[in-house]
Formats: structure tokens, C-alpha cells, sequence
DNA sequence: CTGTTAGCGCTTTCAA
DNA sequence: TTGAAAGCGCTAACAG
């Protein structure tokens, strides 16, 4: 597209290529008028340097992938402003994948970025990831890889998640203490370390309280919307109905709001239901939602300065240092 | 990072770079069993072709650009969403800039993307942008651009939007037949042919009904979160409060529902709300609500199409389409 | 201080 | 059917 290149500043210019390369560079080899003169006719001529040439020749492209499961979700697409705010400080540009989910398409991102197109990658796993392998391939090719939120315990890499276990605790905590005795618990993947750990602080909480645990109140919705629909209105139809309920992530919250709408279940008099969310809009118009909410921006600025630190060899990062950054509860009622 | 390079492999194989340059892209020119060998052997040490040293040479790197005023938004996100399906369908990359409704922002990723980094752009105007001469520039430099949703009517480029007018119109009609008479608008910058257009479906429709047009009740909101408050703030307090308010866009409705929670007004019983919003989730969790809601992600899917249409240069596009999805109104409640 | 030169890894004539 | 060689635009070692 672009046709602008040193060698036209430098035929304009009297110079030879590399002169003109360095004076752009403000390297101090340079006199200041020839400098003068080289700025001048590259702003006059909208002088772009070819990005592609430049990362060729050095092997570094200051560009990062971020792959995450989907963006309609304000809790990632929070994060990527966080990631993107970072970015843009230090002259990095962002590519972005979505899995949607999918370990299919995670496996195939993850070998496209072998190729040299990103000197780092941001990433949160997909729901139905098992097996890492794709990902341990990337770290061998030396992609520096930072995970965020959805980790994965069993590869090196820093990982930046919010205090999972401390707030499914909190969470379970706080049903009870509205007087809730029979609580539900929504869960993804148990593959996920978020969900194992939010997991166990639902059973702790359960155990702190003396409340028994049944494993009939632990919905797992792996699946597809249809069928994760279908759970939770067999869990609000039954006789035993919990009289409380604990979504692990925004979607299952979200359903669960929808379900009780149909079945005329009054929210939180029926039932009692906190989730995980980042909808910040949603607790505002619905006066009986209560939320546990991630501080997605600052968890999104926190990975990609890690990764930059890692990138520019600032100093050496230990190999598994793990940030916590804790999650929020936020109750906007008295009724739960 | 990668080191596997086309050069290795013809060593290995006893054969050419070009060789295997030409057997990778399955060349008729090559014959059947060295293709072969060469696949294999590439598999095996799991080649990536470097994309930089690509791009260089072919003037182009399937890669695009998408440039977007925020992200935390369900309407950009879902926008994106689309483009990332499509772009991926095409085996393109998809960059991602967020310009925070800066002009300044906008500029210099502009600027930016004069270099041949990317083969085309999808760009959805930040509000403060007035001056468009740096998109003026990215299209000398034959840089193709498609706009979606805040477009700008003087540039000719092909358009995805929505029907603003009509649905401005049907709001401002949707709230009559509710009974409101006193109807505020809330909208952003007036250098957006959104707001334009929405406004006028407004007037209109207060015209068609023989309602007064009273200039108080249009809310002009450009500046920080904290005065679009007090403006808010101030109009439902005011004694001549508005017995229904139309928002341009989702932050304003947002806004809304939090000033009527504090100022203790029901929706819709002391004043009806009537917002373009994407926030699914919304109208689910305040039965209240109602919506006009964009079809964010088939307007991304859209523009990506016709973007990459040009790139491939299957046929012509006439310079100036526009492409028009509906946008849905969403009743949630029958009291509104 | 400035110029010459040799690539980065790939594609693509042109020649064999 | 394969190979040799030039070159995309930039950087950096080396020379002057």
C-alpha cells in the first residue's frame, strides 16, 4: 500500500540509506542538521517505516497475541482494554483470537503463533481445554506466555487470577448468612483451576457453617446454552429447589436470572442468587443482584506489564510468580 | 523466537529454498513425491512460514485492523466478535485499537497505520471526531477502509449501519403510545451521524404525534462521566421532569437507571426509559426495560465481508455502499 | 559523522 | 520439474 521508504528520503536527501535509518532513529552518530533535514522531509512526506522490514531484520515485531475464549463478556473485554491501555504505553500493537471456547481452535491459534507474528502471548483458557500441549510447544519456540484469569497450574508461566477460592468462600459465606440452608452451585469445566478453586470455597463455606454438602446441588454446564438451560430449569422446578445459588461465571448467572423470569421465582425472595459477573449495569438494574466481581482492567494491565517486563528483559521474572488480585463483593441491596 | 525456516528444510532435503517454497504453496510445478517429502518434513519440525519476511515480499500480510471507540460495551464487542469470525473464515489476523473516544487517539493510530501493516481497516468513529483528514490520508495511501455503526457521511467508503432514523422514529413512537408527553432525548456528539439521525427520528416522531418540540428536553452528553451525571441528575429533578426519556446509546440509558435508583423514580411508572443497547443481559435482569437493540454481530460479520471482498479484489464495490441491518425493538414488560 | 555491505526469510522471475 | 539469483525495506557491523 504504502510507498514512502528510506531509500526515496535518501535519493531526496543526498544521504545514504543507512544515515537516513539512523537519523530517524535519533541515533547520536548523526549530526543535528542532518537530522534536522531527514525529520523534516520524513514528516513532509509522511515517512512510515515498513513494520514487516524492521521485524524481520530484528526479530522482534512489538506485536502480542491475545487469545481468549469470547469478548462478549464484560470481564474480558474489560481485560483487553487493560491489555490494550498497557500496549499502547510501550509501542506494542495487539492481536486478537477468540476460541470461543473451543480447544480446537485454541490448538490451532496457539500453532499459528509459532511463526515468529507475536514476541508474546496473552492468554485465558478454554473451556473445554484438557490437554496443553499446544501451549508447552509455544514456550519452547521461546513465546513468552502470560496467563490470565483462566490458567493452567501445570505449565511455568506467570499467571495473574483473582483470589478464586477466598471469593467462592466469601460468596457461599454471604448466602448462608441471608439464610440460605440449601445452596446451589453452577460450575464450568472442572478442568479449570477457577472452578476448582471456587469450587472448593463453595464446600469450605459449606463446612464452616455446618451445612451439608449434596452433591445434587452442583450443576456442571459444560455444554451448550440449550442444554445448560435445561439444568438449571430442572434444578428450579424440582420439589427440592435451593432456596440460594451460587453462579460460578457471568453466563450461568445470567440463566439463572432468565429461568427464575419464566417460572415467575421472585429473585431474592424465592431464591437467593450471587454470581461472578462483571456487568457492572447489571447490579444497577436489577436492585436484587448481588455480584462477586473481578477487577478485569487492572488484571488486564497487570499481564500485559508482565509480559512487557519480559519482553524488554527489564529484570528477570521469577518463572511461576502467580499476582492476586482479589475480586469484589458487591451487594446492592438489603434483601440478600 | 521460531527458528525453523525454508532454508533448513532444503538443506535436510537436499533440495532448493524455492523448491520448498513452491511445494509448501502445493505448486503444480512440483512433482507429487517431492511434495510430499517436503510435507512431511515440515510437519515433522513443524514449520511455520515467518509472516513478516511474507509480508515484506508481497506487499501484504492478511492481517486488518479494527478501530474502535471502547470495548466494554456489548456492541463493540459483539462487533468484534463478528469480524474475528470472518476474518478468521479468511485466514486474515485482526489487529485491535481502542481510541477511548479520543480524537487525539484515533489520529495517531491512523498515523500509524499508514506503514503497511495492515491490508485494510474497519474503523467506527470515536465521538470527539470532528477533523476526519487522517482517514482522508489512509485512503490515498489506498489503505482500504469500511466504517460500521458511527461512519462518517463525508468520506466515500462503503457504510454498515443500522436504520438510526426508523429507529429513532419508533422509540419516540414507542413511548407515545406509552402514554409518555413529555419525552427527553439524551444523546452524544452531534458530529455523529448517529446522533443526527436518531435525533431526527425523535423530532419527528414528536411531530407525526403533535407533540412541542421544547429544546430543554434534548440532553446533549459529550463530556466526562461525572457532568453527564449532574445533567442527568439535574433533568429528572427539575419540576418540569420528562415522563419518558429516549438514550442514543447504552451508557446514557445506563446512566438513567442509576440516577432514577437514587433519585427513587420507578421505571416505568414516573418515568419510562427507552435506550439503544446491546446489554442482552438488561432487559432480562429489569423487566422494565426496553431496548433498541443493534445487530452488533452481524454488522461486524458485514463489514468484514465487504472489506475483505475488496481485498481479494473478487469484484468492484461501488465506492460509497452502505449497507443498512435493522435494528430490533425489544419489549420486555407490558408496562412500557 | 557518513557510507558500504551483508543479510533477515520468503517469493518469484529466469534459466536450466 | 528444479535451481540460482534478485530483492521486498530495514538494520547493523564494519570501514572510512
Amino acid at each position: 500500500m504504502n510507498t514512502v521508504n528510506l531509500k526515496q528520503l535518501a535519493k531526496e536527501l543526498n544521504l545514504s540509506v543507512s544515515t537516513v535509518s539512523r537519523a530517524l532513529r535519533d541515533s547520536w552518530e548523526i549530526s543535528t542538521p542532518t537530522k534536522q533535514r531527514v525529520f523534516d522531509l520524513a514528516k513532509k512526506m509522511n515517512f512510515q517505516p515498513n513494520p514487516y522490514a524492521s521485524s524481520l531484520r530484528k526479530h522482534r515485531s512489538r506485536t502480542i497475541a491475545v487469545v481468549i475464549p469470547e469478548v462478549a463478556n464484560n470481564f474480558f473485554a474489560l481485560a483487553i482494554k487493560g491489555i490494550e491501555t498497557i500496549a499502547r504505553e510501550k509501542g506494542y500493537h495487539v492481536l486478537i483470537y477468540l476460541t470461543n471456547e473451543d480447544c480446537g481452535e485454541e490448538v490451532s491459534v496457539a500453532a499459528n503463533l509459532q511463526s515468529g507474528r507475536v514476541d508474546g502471548v496473552i492468554l485465558s483458557l478454554s473451556e473445554q481445554t484438557r490437554d496443553v500441549r499446544h501451549l508447552l510447544e509455544l514456550q519452547q519456540r521461546n513465546v513468552p506466555l502470560v496467563f490470565f484469569d483462566r490458567v493452567c497450574d501445570s505449565i511455568e508461566a506467570p499467571k495473574v487470577v483473582t483470589n478464586d477460592y477466598e471469593s467462592g468462600f466469601v460468596a457461599t459465606e454471604h448466602l448462608i448468612k441471608a439464610g440460605c440452608r440449601r445452596i446451589a452451585h453452577l460450575t464450568i469445566s472442572m478442568d479449570l483451576s477457577i472452578s476448582h478453586k471456587r469450587m472448593k470455597g463453595y464446600t469450605d463455606g459449606l463446612l464452616r457453617y455446618d451445612l451439608p454438602f449434596d452433591e445434587e446441588m452442583v450443576i456442571h454446564c459444560e455444554d451448550d446454552e440449550e442444554s445448560i438451560y435445561r439444568k438449571i430449569r430442572a434444578l428450579l422446578s424440582s420439589e427440592k429447589r435451593p432456596d440460594g445459588i451460587f453462579a460460578s461465571v457471568e453466563k450461568l448467572a445470567v440463566q439463572v436470572y432468565h429461568v427464575c423470569r419464566e417460572l415467575g421465582l421472585d429473585i431474592p425472595k424465592d431464591v437467593k442468587v450471587l454470581g461472578f459477573s462483571n456487568l457492572v449495569t447489571a447490579s444497577l438494574l436489577n436492585p436484587a443482584l448481588t455480584t462477586i466481581s473481578q477487577p478485569a482492567y487492572e488484571m488486564g494491565k497487570e499481564a500485559a506489564t508482565i509480559l512487557f517486563r519480559r519482553l524488554e528483559k527489564k529484570y528477570i521474572v521469577v518463572p511461576d510468580d502467580r499476582v492476586i488480585l482479589p475480586a469484589r463483593l458487591e451487594v446492592r441491596s438489603s434483601t440478600i
